[in-house]
Formats: structure tokens, C-alpha cells, sequence
DNA sequence: TGTACATCAGTGAACGCGCGTTCACTGATGTAC
DNA sequence: TGTACATCAGTGAACGCGCGTTCACTGATGTAC
């Protein structure tokens, strides 16, 4: 135990210096995301949550928009990692293409408003945010990976790569959005018969390729 | 003429009496939408553009939620027009689904912030509205019936007709919003390399049902 | 055809609210000597 | 090790703003007689 550690669980002993402010609010602000939904994440309330002033935030983030852009930008980073994840728990004979699509769809699943948030019109491709654009192609990498692989592993036809990749993230992406709205399958509630869904859509899409 | 008929456009005749003030506002709604987004579609700002009270609205509108209601309606409407008529313009030798889904995305690309509000969470399938939740169901059934009619003309496996509904409006949806947002293709600006584009994608999806 | 009156669809002022942002400030921390 | 001081990361009050909604009101319209 270091004495010089600062405890955040303790409440009694809150430092007036955080530790790592701009971190927790992040962390609250996703909360927020999750429980009340995008209308009630405002700068004010995220600093409430994170148990501190309403002007704290301005020591960490230039405006709101900052901090919704690095927001963003966690939302993209989990995400990558959730698919990277279902890659590897994937069976070795299937098509890499439906464990990235599974990950993708769960993660959307379990965060309807962060998604809305990352792929909203704040921040579509104007490049404001250039750290925001790298990490928020990296799970697209992933998906045009697939697509060349599945493709290079089978004989004849096939679309361009890129119209393949641009296929695949859209059914991805739309499926996701759709099952989000309840617009898709509204009885579709336990996991497994979720997960079975999700890759019966899929495998449509990975024949077409 | 009609004598009795209403001016509108005369500004300075403006009646006291409006003749069709719900229209007007859910048109104003919609242009503020095109011009200005959704963050600036405030009911203050839709009465503005009407050129009317602050609270004349409250007359043809129970609050904020039911006038959203109603805009969202009018682009379903819309929408399913479009593709309707986006059907009747196509070749007939080509697939009805390639037809339909260009209609879709095209009138998305025409109005991405009235798209949003459609699609967003604000109506997500509550059946609160039972209006909007009719006419929303109209251009779904579209697509599906296009569906059906593929996959009978084509001999050999297919997948469940529910599946394959839902891939088809997973992908055509997909496209429509990561096309707004420019995260696919952002050099596709002429309509007609951009059609080309789409039908090349829809494409990889019609293989595969 | 004219008049009295109910109803409808507007007006404009006012309310309370939460918001983003700024500001002067202060407590905590790190560093030079 | 102790002290002076600069810097950092907080506080809390205040600002102006646009919002949704309510209210008493009034002008226009339609109807009964």
C-alpha cells in the first residue's frame, strides 16, 4: 500500500485533486449514456455524476464538444476490442466475418446510446477530432480484413473488395441500429436465439460476397 | 378561383385564421430540419418559420412529443412514395429489391435529419403513436413483398423469408446512415456513380438470399 | 338579410428550468534553495 | 529538513439564453332565429 496513493473509493477522504478527473468523467458520462440517454448528458449533469463542480470539467476538455468527442472515441476503442474479443472466442471453422459481426451487434446491443453518440452528426467524418477518426476506423479495418480473407478464400465471382466491405458494415450496422429500435425482431430477447439470428443474417451476406 | 379561398401566400393578407396551420407546421418542421438539424428543431422555432405564436402549435398539437410524432409520420409517408416510385421508374428485367433500395437510400441521403428523427429513439417502437407506427410499417412491407417475390423466382436454398426481410432492410438501412454520416465513400458526390454504387451493393445481397 | 352569440384558432406576456460558459477565488501539490 | 512560492485543479456564484408550457385575452367564423 502506498501511503501517497490517493483512494478513490473512500468517500470520507475525497482529495480536493482527483487523480484522474478527466477519466471518471468520461466513465460517467457513458452511465449517464446508458441509464438516461443522450438528451440528459449535458456537461453539468456528467460533472454531478462524477461527484464534482460544474466548472471542474473546463480543467480537462476545451468545450462539450470535446468531451463528447472523447466519449466517442472510448465508445469506438470498447467496441474494437468487444469484436476483437468475439474473434477469438470464435470457432476456428467459421467465418471471421460473423464473430466481428456478433461482437459488433452485441456491443451496439448493450450500448443503444453511445452508438447513437459515435455515429451521430456531431462528429461525421469533418476530421475535427483527428484522434476520434483513427480509433473509429479501427473496427472497420477489422471488417475489410475479413471480407478480403473470406473472399480470397473462395473460388469465382466476387464484388470489389470495396463494395464488399461497404456491404458488410452496412448490414452490420443496420442491423444493429434496427434490433436497437426494436424495428427487427422485437421477440428476440434470449441471447443464444439473438446470437442464432444474427448470424443467419450474416451468413446472407457472406454467401453474396 | 374561388373567392372564398385562402391566400397564403399574400403576406399582406396574412388571415387571422390560418386554414391549414398543422400542415404548415409539420412542412416548417421539415425544412428546419433539412437546413438546420434536428438540435434546432425547437416547437418556439417550427412556429417561427410558420410565421405564427409561440403557442398557436398548442392548438393543433397536444405537446413537442405528438408535432415529432406527426413530422416523423409525414417522412414515412414520404419515404414509401419514394420508393414506390423509385419502383415504377426501374427496369423490368432487374430485381424489384434494387429498385426499392435505392429509393430508400436516396430519399435518406435527401433528408438525413428527418431519417434520424424516424429512426430514433424518441418513437422506438412504443405503439404510442398508433399512426406513426402504421404508416412506419409501410415501406418495411414493401421491401418484404420484394423479398418474397425474389427469393420464389430463384430455384435452389434460401433462407427464412423473416431473415432474409431482415437482412434486406439491415443492409439498404445500413447504407442509408453510414453514407450520411460519409463514413462510407466519401468521394461517391455524383448521383449517378453513387447509384451505381448502391446497386452494386444491394447486388451482394440479392446473391445471397 | 340582420343580429346575437357560441366556438374556434389565434396572440403576447409570463413562468420556471437547465443549460454552457466565465470568473475570481482557493486549497493542494511540486520545486528551488 | 524547512520554507517561499509558482502552478495546478478544484469551487461556487453568476451571466445570458432558449426552451416547453400555461394563461387570460381577442379577433374571426359559423349558426340559430
Amino acid at each position: 500500500m502506498k501511503p501517497t496513493s490517493v483512494s478513490i473509493k473512500d468517500k470520507k477522504s475525497t482529495p480536493y485533486h482527483h487523480g484522474d478527473l478527466r477519466q471518471a468523467l468520461i466513465d460517467s458520462a457513458i452511465v449517464i449514456l446508458e441509464e438516461e440517454g443522450f438528451k440528459a448528458l449535458s456537461l453539468r449533469a456528467v460533472a454531478r455524476k462524477a461527484g464534482v463542480s460544474q466548472a471542474a470539467p473546463y480543467n480537462h476538455f476545451e468545450d462539450k464538444n470535446e468531451m463528447l468527442a472523447a466519449i466517442a472515441a472510448k465508445g469506438f476503442e470498447e467496441m474494437a476490442a468487444a469484436q476483437q474479443l468475439a474473434l477469438q472466442q470464435s470457432d476456428e471453422g467459421k467465418s471471421k466475418l460473423i464473430a466481428l459481426g456478433k461482437g459488433y451487434v452485441s456491443y451496439g446491443l448493450e450500448h443503444p446510446a453511445l452508438l447513437r453518440l459515435m455515429f451521430g452528426p456531431e462528429f461525421a467524418a469533418t476530421g475535427q477530432y483527428p484522434q476520434l477518426s483513427k480509433v473509429s476506423n479501427r473496427g472497420y479495418q477489422q471488417l475489410i480484413d475479413a471480407v478480403e480473407e473470406h473472399i480470397t478464400m473462395e473460388a469465382g465471382d466476387h464484388p470489389p473488395t470495396k463494395v464488399g466491405a461497404a456491404a458488410a458494415w452496412a448490414m452490420v450496422h443496420g442491423l444493429t441500429t434496427l434490433m436497437i429500435e426494436g424495428r427487427i425482431d422485437p421477440d428476440l430477447k434470449e441471447p443464444e436465439k439473438r446470437d442464432a439470428f444474427i448470424e443467419q443474417v450474416i451468413t446472407v451476406l457472406a454467401t453474396g460476397l
